[in-house]
DNA sequence: TCGTTCCGGGG
DNA sequence: GTGTACGGAACGA
């Protein structure tokens, strides 16, 4: 590689101009961009005035051949007589469908003068640039068309810590900014001081008082980035429609704007007009980040979180305090007339809680504006392929001076997607993961898989550029201590560029309508070397004497032989990775006791230190009755340990406690949703009966609203009950249980949906057998004690030793993602 | 029971 | 002027 193409590389993944401290951006499309820079010596905020050619790319001159001599070559000497109408090209290199970079001074001179020709040409009226054929056409953001010009990008010299964020969070009366008011905000400003802000009355006038107080808080303190938990979804619509119901000026962006801009964005709220679009707020001069946006794109590739609420994740974290206040969001209000003291707590914490993961998990989106050309507050929340790689490789092809080529539908070629193999079902013990991190991405480093028409190679070059410094800053964190704002940084860098590494796959795989270079036949190049590796590595495992049970797309579960030590283990694992392409790299992902693997997808592990894993929906599904899910953790822990006996005591016990009725209603009642009103049920009742509704009206419950949930129980009548719910004090009979539920029915649950789930770890005679009814006990009971779990090929030979070529019969090609 | 569509959050 | 994937839950024949 020579020394300029390392340069280039570099510029395309970096930009190129030095410029520190820029903290926002906002260009007008009179090509005058407005640029916000931090000293990160001294913290000090200048505010620059910057001029930009506002451009696009198009695909012809001829629309613009009307303009004469008013059209010239970039580069020409001696200016127009109306300089201000003067349209400039430069034609771009390669075979790119775009190869005409137009500019003028202002974006309108541009675009009539574009429309103008385009409208002759088609012989119809175009009013706006989106009537373009857009195949023909790239116009980007006039901020985004200023940072690619520019080669410049935020955060330069700066880190996080710098950045000056405030937090603020809306209590409202209820959800519908319609009808509900705002009656307190809490604030957290970049200091880090917490403040709440309260009406001083009822009615419109205090609320519109308490508005105005939030925005000249904002004001006063000047923050860089203002930030939420779903910040764009709640908080911004609603102040948004408040401020205008009640004419108060919303000014909390840093230019003079009386109100809010927006966006365009497939995850904002819907639009004010009821035309389906969705929009996001933009405060002109301020970032407006919300932290739900990093919450899922973290668990994108964690996928550890109970849900993506602030609360469940801030506990997740160990961010919230042992004190914190808790208050249903319904109750917050009725709790704020009597003791108000507790809801300025509880909305303190939400923007401590705030500041504190935006601290933790915000540095990706920081780590990603430092690249890409694009607003920070936009990369926050975009997505990795079409949001970041998409504008890395505009830039990158404009600075080569290459044209782009246009977006092209495919040619109906399907996608393929990954293996996934069930070698085995049952029981197996001594059970090892390995897996390869980031197979899709290596394979397209290893074979060099690239889009067809990307004739720079910039995908590529960006994706080795992006793993070289993702390593790079994974060895700089773990150099730096534990907890270190640097520490924290090269964390952040390396998530950042996991999540656009990882996308570069996605990015070929997902149609021409979203990606520029997307290639179906390069992803499915990409899916056929994935299938081939982990075919390699399964019969290369099968080899040296392992038990393969599952594989699926880049990870492979197998059984070792009972003297294995974990040091054959991981040797086994080491020499098989070898065997691999260079660049791909097998890892030892876990080790685990036993596992019952019973469909693809579908298993149980059990931990050498006796922690169960449940995976899959037959094992793990919120409408399952509890008694049931408690035998099956019982009954699985048993049977992984080798304890037949005890599946079957679990089995009887449960029996027992249904027959003697020692399980409590709620123990057997099952969660659903109403979704018929009362009248709407009443009409069909006759032909069609429900249990969930026949429960209500049996239980006295008349009235319901739609989307309500209860837990519902069945008697043995046939109709049913509702279980009262422990916090409705007002409920009938609550704290007596009278136990009616069906024994019957739920004996018969608990045979044959429950107890079917270990089916696979017996023989038909044996499942019987240890599933017997009671009163057989005797008869089979001898048995019993000899019977051991079983584990079954799903295809006898495949990828052992003595048929190493032969196709595992179980296997099944799965197709994601199709456009 | 199944395939298919929708959702994930906020007071 | 936008655009993830995924697993689980709800929905509709």
């Amino acid at each position: 590689m020579t020394l300029t193409t390392t340069q280039s590389e570099d510029e395309w993944l970096w930009g190129w101009d030095p410029t520190p401290g820029i903290v926002s951006v906002w260009a007008e499309t009179d090509g005058v961009a407005t640029v916000w820079r931090r000293s990160a010596a001294s913290g000090e905020l200048v505010r620059e005035s910057d001029r930009f050619r506002p451009w696009l790319l198009y695909d012809r001159l001829d629309d613009l051949e009307h303009l004469g001599a008013r059209l010239a070559p970039e580069g020409t000497p001696g200016a127009p007589n109306a300089p201000n109408a003067h349209v400039t090209y430069r034609e771009l290199a390669g075979p790119g469908a775009l190869r005409y970079l137009l500019s003028a001074n202002e974006w309108r001179t541009l675009t009539s003068a574009l429309l103008q020709g385009a409208s002759r040409r088609l012989g119809r009226q175009l009013g706006h640039v989106r009537d373009l054929p857009e195949e023909t056409i790239l116009a980007l953001a006039p901020e985004e068309q200023y940072l690619v010009a520019t080669g410049r990008t935020y955060f330069r010299d700066l880190t996080f810590d710098h950045l000056r964020r405030l937090q603020f969070d809306l209590e409202t009366t209820g959800l519908d900014p319609e009808r509900d008011r705002i009656f307190m905000v809490s604030v957290r400003d970049p200091n880090g001081v917490s403040s709440v802000l309260e009406v001083t009355g009822e009615g419109d006038a205090a609320e519109a008082d308490l508005i105005r107080r939030l925005v000249a808080a904002v004001q006063a303190h000047d923050p860089d980035v203002i930030e939420n938990h779903n910040l764009h979804g709640f908080d911004l619509p609603f102040l948004d429609r408040r401020a205008r119901k009640l004419g108060v000026a919303l000014t909390l962006g840093r230019t003079s704007a009386r109100g809010l801009a927006q966006r365009g964005a497939r995850r904002g709220a819907p639009s004010g007009r009821d035309d389906g679009r969705r929009v996001r707020f933009v405060a002109p001069g301020r970032e407006l980040i919300d932290t739900l946006d990093a919450v899922r794109r973290h668990d994108f590739s964690s996928r550890d979180l109970p849900s993506y609420g602030l609360k469940a994740v801030a506990r997740h974290f160990g961010i919230s305090g042992p004190e914190r206040e808790l208050i249903p969001g319904a109750e917050i209000y009725t709790v704020y007339r009597t003791d108000p003291a507790r809801v300025r707590r509880y909305a303190t914490a939400d923007v401590d809680e705030v500041a504190a993961l935006s601290r933790m998990l915000g540095g990706a989106a920081f780590a990603l504006a430092r690249m890409a050309p694009r607003r920070y507050e936009r990369l926050a929340d975009a997505g990795a392929a079409t949001g970041v790689i998409d504008p890395l490789l505009v830039r990158a092809y404009l600075r080569a001076g290459m044209a782009l080529p246009a977006h092209e539908a495919g040619d109906g070629t399907v996608h393929s997607g990954a293996a996934l193999h069930l070698f085995a079902t049952g029981v197996a013990h001594r059970v090892v993961k390995a897996d390869v991190a980031s197979l899709y991405p290596s394979l397209m480093r290893a074979y060099r898989i690239g889009p067809k028409r990307d004739h720079l190679g910039a995908l590529i070059a960006l994706v080795d550029r992006l793993v070289e410094t993702r390593l790079a800053a994974k060895a700089s964190a773990r150099a730096a201590p534990p907890g270190s704002a640097e520490r924290y940084a090269h964390e952040a860098m390396s998530s950042a560029m996991k999540i656009v590494v990882n996308s570069a796959y996605g990015y070929l795989a997902a149609g021409g309508e979203l990606t520029r270079f997307a290639d179906v036949h390069a992803a499915n190049e990409v899916t056929r070397r994935g299938r081939e590796t982990l075919d390699l590595m399964c019969r290369a495992l099968a080899e040296r004497g392992v038990t393969l049970l599952e594989a699926d797309t880049d990870g492979v579960y197998f059984a070792v032989p009972e003297e294995w030590t974990e040091a054959n283990e991981r040797r086994v694992v080491a020499e098989v990775g070898a065997l691999l392409p260079p660049l791909v790299q097998l890892e030892f992902d876990g080790r685990y006791a036993a596992m019952l693997s019973h469909e693809p997808k579908n298993y149980a592990l059990v931990e050498y230190g006796g922690t169960l894993i449940l995976r899959g929906v037959a094992f793990r599904s919120s409408r399952a009755e509890p008694y049931g899910e408690s035998f099956l953790r019982r009954a699985i822990r048993h049977l992984l340990a080798g304890d037949v006996i005890g599946v079957r005591d679990a089995y009887l016990e449960t029996l027992d406690a249904l027959r003697l009725r020692t399980l409590s209603t709620h123990d057997v009642s099952s969660r659903v949703r109403l979704t018929k009103t009362p009248a709407q049920y009443l009409a069909v009742r006759e032909s069609r009966r429900e249990l969930s509704y026949e429960a209500m009206l049996a239980s006295g419950r008349t009235t319901w609203s739609v989307g309500d949930r209860v837990r519902i129980y069945r008697t043995k009548g046939g109709s049913g009950g509702v279980v009262p719910d422990p916090g409705d004090e007002h409920a009938s009979g609550a704290g007596e249980d009278a136990r009616a539920y069906d024994v019957e029915h739920y004996s018969r649950v608990l045979r044959d949906t429950f107890a079917a789930r270990l089916a696979r770890a017996f023989t038909p005679a044996d499942f019987a057998a240890v599933f017997a009814h009671p009163d057989q006990l005797s008869l089979f009971m001898p048995s019993i004690a000899a019977i051991r779990p079983i584990l079954t090929r799903q295809s006898p030979g495949a990828f052992g030793a003595t048929d190493p070529a032969a196709a595992p019969l179980a296997s099944q090609g799965r197709e994601p993602h199709l456009p």
